[in-house]
DNA sequence: ATTCTTCCTTGACGCATGTCATTGTACCCC
DNA sequence: GGGGTACAATGACATGCGTCAAGGAAGAAT
């Protein structure tokens, strides 16, 4: 069970509160602070369902989020990582339909609930809350485009090295400045590629040999990102 | 090249005019529709490029189009059909970025051309506008995240049939209630489904083999549209 | 420590699907 | 009509990748 707790004074909700809502104008910042609710998520805990009907939209203070459809079989695929700063459930929420995925936390995470009503409200009468809404939209779209583009006509080695690199990208890497900063199991990891568990178990067992990459567990060290580049063959 | 024409009184564009400024206040509505420019597309005419900035958005009069990226190694991705009514540009408008795909008319078509600027500034002081804007990015995000998961998860021959029912969908069927009202290469039907070109004609032969579709030249004719959505095996 | 469970790893196998090559067909241009 | 270009269709072939199966490693629970 989530820890649910309403605290509006809480200065660590209010440093990373999502920067979305650093857009909106002041007045409607501060109601949205305020009406916020906090939780804390444990590590494969499920924020929302897949087929659920969304309420309000999530923030996240802090944490790792997996956003996955099931698909037909019961396989899952992954379609989104997220991050302390960004917010989720936005897309149901806004195209007034149930939630197609369902999000998973990665790790520990501390997030937000802004209840619909007034998410919405704000919206309407904040244009540059709502301009920052198409932004990202936008953006969320765009990337999901070039992903359809690179599962049509890219093989999995490519698309491996490049999920390395948007898992680098989205939640960086720890102290040594290698080590990938989120662990991942490798059907995780699979799902992200969208290939099978022992296909990417093989290939990154590959990337090691080619001396790109050094595996612990679940730990993943980029020793050669050059080569991690040039193997995931990115030109747009 | 296009025949460019500046038209507010042409009843045909005002009959059509693209569905979603019909959601903006009515004093929007007439200011865009004043400043837009009408133009004629011939098919396979370029309307814009891959890599270019954009100076507004395009609204669809009448008319098919189909945007695409070009993958790296030139292997074409259609990733939307575009028809009456619809809007296309806006992504890249709105995250002021370039164009990440081509837009290609597939058969003669009547576009308007809404300027950078003033769809900006309606966007901003028209809530309802910018509502409609969300929900359009929303639902278009919706399906590319579903079709991220059919790639990665279905057979070519489930997405093949799933193509034909969207196309169906998309730009309907002819008077005889069978034949998909629009005409595509084989090539193009394979850069739908995320296939080679073989194999799509090869799948098509098949359907037809089982009574599915009948085939003559581009025209495709659905004779047994239940066995088809079996075939797609649409779950969601 | 021991069992249990979950996850990782590797091998073997077969099929679906991409690539290459050839022929056939329709349409267009002069 | 002839020749050209683009597209469609089919066969042969190779292989990438998914599936099945079995063994090993690591962590959790008792």
């Amino acid at each position: 069970m989530a820890t649910s707790f309403h605290n509006p004074s809480c200065q660590h909700c209010k440093d990373r509160f999502s920067s979305i809502f650093c857009k909106a104008e002041l007045c409607n910042l501060e109601q949205i602070s305020e009406a916020k609710v906090c939780s804390v998520y444990k590590k494969g805990q499920v924020i929302f369902h897949e087929g659920a009907y969304p309420f309000g939209v999530y923030c996240i203070n802090d944490g790792k989020i997996k956003l996955s459809h099931s698909g037909d079989d019961g396989r899952e695929q992954i379609i989104r990582l997220v991050k302390a700063g960004d917010i989720m459930g936005y897309k149901a929420l806004l195209s007034n339909e149930r939630y197609t995925a369902t999000a998973t936390a990665l790790e520990d995470s501390s997030i937000c609930f802004v209840p619909k009503d007034l998410f919405l409200s704000v919206l309407q009468k904040d244009a540059s809350l709502s301009f920052e809404m198409m932004r990202i939209l936008s953006s969320e779209l765009r990337k999901a485009e070039l992903r359809i583009t690179h599962l049509a006509q890219k093989p999995v080695r490519e698309r491996l090295a490049e999920t390395i690199l948007f898992i680098r990208e989205t939640y960086g890497l720890e102290a040594d400045g290698q080590t990938l900063s989120v662990r991942l199991s490798r059907e995780e990891i699979a799902n992200l590629v969208g290939t099978a568990t022992e296909s990417a178990i093989r290939l990154l067992s590959e990337f090691r040999k080619d001396g790109m990459i050094e595996l612990e567990g679940k730990k993943i060290r980029l020793l050669n990102l050059t080569e991690i580049i040039r193997t995931a063959n990115l030109q747009d």
